[in-house]
DNA sequence: TTTTTTATTAATCATTTGTTTAATTCAATT
DNA sequence: AATTGAATTAAACAAATGATTAATAAAAAA
């Protein structure tokens, strides 16, 4: 599954990932990866065939990377709910600090590939998570209001990730 | 101040912030624009100089539609906060159904050019809004916990617009 | 009608862009 | 040391792209 990259592969992997972010897919140049990068231009088709499959991999990567440290919180089988909650919430912060390009980034090259993203068992893993379980105990027990639960981590979502999204206007 | 457009350059504006709504800028090609609007590649260049004058000129439209819609909500004499608040949120709502693209391809771009959008006295128009006014007088009385106004914007804004970028994921 | 200005068109230009080729260097293996 | 395969390079290719030109058509003004 998971493959071994070389020096050269990663210095690509690097450069392509920083500009995606910075720019986007389409204004982003495979000669700017290059120069970036400091490789020749051709090791980029040389090791990942073609601009789109690099972008694909990068894709995929740093979307398994956000939602595996995300699942990691709501599965943790020693916190309440509401433990996971605050540590939902710090994980979020600290990450779009760490990326704070990233957000506005996946949304906008998804709406053009959503095919891209179905790919991975993004709403699953998050659906069977330990937080709606226990989001749904809470209901059942009548101790938490009954809303849909990916309403709720929509929700928790938004005030954290969108106002780093609207920074560069305020 | 008000440019009064003949019937082809609402054609091509029409045509091209469709596109560029969907694609973004980059992606847009000049081509695209002209086959869409049903006219000649060359009268692109002729109406608007460039593509990204013609951007420019779209983004600007755009931006200021949207401001002066919500800023006649945040003005209204008549309402109170609350009415506001839920009038905000029906006209936000309202807005992002009927332009679904608008809010991810504004972020996206404002990433790229900030510049683009410091033309505009946008943060101010709210910030001098009498919403934000009547918030201040809340505080003032203890009615209200004290926030940054602009937070507290902000956070509204979040909650109804992040659920609408994310729908293409969900 | 004639002239002048404006609008529209097809063709073309100069770059840019993703990708490939063919040659060369480097490292490992025999 | 010779050979083989992988890594790297400069150069080139073909297609796409933003923009322009020069000619024509349409509209307005004289």
């Amino acid at each position: 599954m998971k493959k071994e990259y070389s020096e050269t592969e990663i210095k690509i992997k690097t450069a392509a990932k920083s500009l995606f972010l910075k720019k986007g897919y389409s204004a982003t140049t495979t000669r700017e990866i290059a120069k970036e990068s400091d490789i020749n231009l051709a090791l980029l088709n040389y090791y990942f065939t073609s601009k789109w499959k690099l972008f694909e991999i990068i894709m995929f990567e740093t979307l398994f990377d956000f939602l595996s440290k995300m699942v990691e919180v709501y599965n943790d089988e020693k916190t309440s709910l509401e433990e996971k909650i605050k540590l939902t919430c710090e994980k979020y912060i600290d990450m779009t600090i760490a990326e704070p390009l990233l957000p506005t980034f996946v949304l906008n090259e998804l709406k053009n590939n959503p095919t891209s993203f179905l790919k991975m068992p993004s709403t699953k893993m998050i659906m069977k998570s330990r937080l709606v379980a226990q989001y749904q105990e809470g209901v059942k027990k009548g101790i938490y209001t009954k809303v849909e639960p990916i309403h709720f981590v929509t929700n928790i979502m938004s005030l954290i990730v969108f106002p780093f999204m609207c920074s560069p206007i305020l």
